[in-house]
DNA sequence: TCTAGGACCTCTAGCCACTAGAGGATCAAG
DNA sequence: CTTGATCCTCTAGTGGCTAGAGGTCCTAGA
């Protein structure tokens, strides 16, 4: 369990300049280094790296998993915080499906009015022109 | 009609260090100064600001919104280009929003399955640190 | 023991679409 | 002629990486 860094990106699925960016803002600390320089890492990293990048995918910024991550060094205490990121979390995904979902409805309509013409008749250009032709409010 | 920046700004919604970066990166050409160096628009710049602005509300990258506005400037021409781009946008929001209500149902269940108990307890922060207890896959 | 080439190092710059702020000039009303 | 709102340019910052230059290290095979 000595891994270098590309060892410890395969393992983990993270890109090894990805590694270094973590390490750089402080979400991973600076590991030991061989004699070399390069650095080398140990099962603690592989588990706290998969944290970071299942988070990542489930959609939380770096802030919040800075946060989390410091949560779960400390199993002890309430998770009250941890529920509320998530909660936040949470509710900024649905304000975002429902926008994106508004957003298909008008790209939709466009589309299928869209007679495959000419620009002059082309219901794509039109609507795009003139925001009061749109059936729902789409400002995000 | 011989706007300055800021009655621009206010009638199309765009802020004005906003028009300024579209102009410097094209998108909006120069248009022509006072003594004094300031800026001066015309109706067609409120129209066309408001073209770009309703496609970026759209959710249109600016390459998009660039291509767009050529051929709105040409009307005899085929929109076959304009369908093109709207649809690939729209299996781009269609991804989007598959990708995300995966999300959703991942998060729903962390959060419901959270006890409010200590760290130790919590699903969130053991759902995070290991991917094997999610039900879709969430690459994104 | 030498050597090849893959993996590693640091550093800077770029991506997208803006946004913020400094420091100064101009404009229009009173 | 003054005031203060608006305008100007320029640089740098945002988030979360990614790309590339130019160099060093490690390790397996000859």
């Amino acid at each position: 369990m000595n891994l270098p860094i590309g060892e410890l990106s395969r393992r983990t699925g993270v890109k090894v300049p990805t590694i270094r960016f973590y390490e750089q803002i402080g979400l991973l600390s600076a590991p030991p280094r061989t004699e070399g320089n390069q650095r080398r890492y140990g099962k603690p990293e592989v588990e706290r790296l998969n944290f970071i990048r299942h988070s990542r995918e489930l959609g939380f910024e770096v802030e919040d998993i800075r946060e989390l991550l410091e949560m779960a060094a400390s199993p002890q205490a309430s998770c009250h915080q941890a529920d509320s990121i998530a909660r936040n979390h949470l509710t900024e995904i649905d304000r975002r499906i429902a926008s994106l979902t508004a957003l298909r409805g008008e790209l939709t309509r466009m589309v299928e009015e869209c007679g495959h013409g000419r620009i002059c008749d082309c219901r794509i250009i039109e609507v795009l022109a003139d925001h009061g032709e749109c059936v729902t409010e789409h400002t995000h």
